[in-house]
DNA sequence: CACCATGTTCCTTG
DNA sequence: CCAAGGAACATGGT
C-alpha cells in the first residue's frame, strides 16, 4: 500500500481511533512480521499498554505507547512493506485473509495484515536513525539535497529510492517528481545542475503534499474491504475515476502521450524497477 | 506458463 | 571501507 503519502493519510485515520486505547491482548500470527522478537517478547511487551500518539517517520508508522507502573513509554514501529493495511475493525468482525497481528482493544481490534509479509510490526526502532530528512519538514533543505546529490554517480531515479537521502519517496513518487522537475531519471545524481537540483526538490515535495492533500479528502473505505482501502495510487475509491485519470501523470502510463507533450511515455527498468517518464519533457542522457 | 507489482535487506562484485 | 547491482522474501493479478 504505502508510500509517504498513503502512510501519512492513514496515520491520521488511525490516530484519534486508537488515542487511548488499552491493548488487552496481542495475537501474532506471522511470527516474521514482529522479528527481531519472537512474538512472545513482543506480546509481553506491549500487553497492558495504552496508544498515547501515532506519528509517521518517512514510510513508518511511529506508535508511542504509554508507560506501564512507572517504567518507560514504549515506541512501535509498524512498515507495511509493499501490501501491508492497518485497520481498525469492531471485535467481532472477520478478521481480513492475511492477518498478521491482531491488537485487541476490547470492543474494537487493530488488525496488521499484509498478503505478502514484507512489513514488520516491531520493537526495534534503529531502522529510524537510518532515515534521511523528511521531505516535507524543514530539514530537507535544497543545500543539503544538493550536497548528497554531488556524491553521488548513480543515476537519479534509483537515489530517490535511498531512504536516507530522502524518507519516504518510493517507485510511484519518485518518477511523478522527476516528471513534474523535468529531469531525466536516468541522469547521474551528481550531474544535476543547480536549477534542476531546485526544481526536483520543489518536486518531490509538491507531489508528496498533493497526493496527503488528494488521498485526505477522497472517500476511502478503511474496512479493508473495498479496493479503495487506503489506498489511493490507483484513485479506487468510489466515484472518483474521473479525478484519478488526471492524479498520476506519467506511473505505470507506458504508451500513453504525455500529458504535456503528447509523446509517448516510456518505461524503462533501473536498478530492477519500472520507471516511467516522457523522453521529451524531460531531456538529458537518453 | 510468463511476467509484473507500492519495499527493504542481504550478498556479491568491483 | 564504499558503491552498485541483483536476488530474495511471498502472494496475487493479468
Amino acid at each position: 500500500m504505502p508510500e509517504l503519502p498513503e502512510v501519512e493519510v492513514l496515520v491520521r485515520h488511525l490516530g484519534p481511533l486508537l488515542h487511548g486505547k488499552r491493548i488487552r491482548a496481542v495475537a501474532v500470527l506471522r511470527p516474521k512480521l514482529v522479528r527481531p522478537a519472537t512474538p512472545d517478547e513482543f506480546a509481553r511487551a506491549i500487553t497492558g499498554r495504552r496508544f498515547a500518539s501515532l506519528g509517521r517517520r518517512g514510510k513508518y508508522l511511529v506508535f508511542t505507547l504509554h508507560a506501564r507502573r512507572g517504567g518507560p513509554a514504549l515506541a512501535m514501529l509498524g512498515h507495511l512493506g509493499m501490501t501491508g493495511r492497518m485497520q481498525v475493525q469492531p471485535a467481532r468482525a472477520s478478521l481480513p485473509r492475511h492477518a498478521g497481528v491482531v491488537f485487541d482493544l476490547g470492543r474494537f481490534r487493530l488488525v496488521y495484515s499484509d498478503t505478502r509479509y514484507f512489513g514488520r510490526c516491531t520493537l526495534d526502532t534503529r531502522p529510524l536513525a537510518e532515515l534521511g530528512p523528511e521531505p516535507l519538514g524543514p530539514e530537507f533543505t535544497i543545500a543539503d539535497f544538493a550536497r548528497r546529490l554531488a556524491r553521488s554517480h548513480q543515476a537519479i531515479k534509483v537515489r530517490l529510492l535511498d531512504q536516507s537521502l530522502v524518507a519516504g519517496v518510493g517507485n510511484i513518487y519518485a518518477s511523478e517528481a522527476l516528471f513534474r522537475a523535468r529531469v531525466s531519471p536516468r541522469l547521474a545524481a551528481c550531474r544535476l545542475d543547480a536549477r534542476r537540483v531546485g526544481s526536483l526538490w520543489r518536486s518531490i515535495r509538491a507531489v508528496l503534499a498533493e497526493a496527503i492533500a488528494w488521498g485526505s479528502t477522497v472517500p476511502l473505505n478503511w474496512d479493508g474491504a473495498g479496493r479503495g482501502d487506503g489506498v489511493f495510487y490507483y484513485g479506487l475509491a468510489p466515484g472518483t475515476r474521473d479525478y484519478y485519470e488526471e492524479r498520476l501523470l506519467v506511473y505505470d502510463r507506458a504508451g500513453q502521450p504525455c500529458p504535456r507533450c503528447r509523446a509517448p511515455i516510456q518505461r524503462i527498468v533501473q536498478a530492477a524497477r519500472s520507471t516511467f517518464f516522457c523522453p521529451r519533457c524531460q531531456r538529458g542522457r537518453q
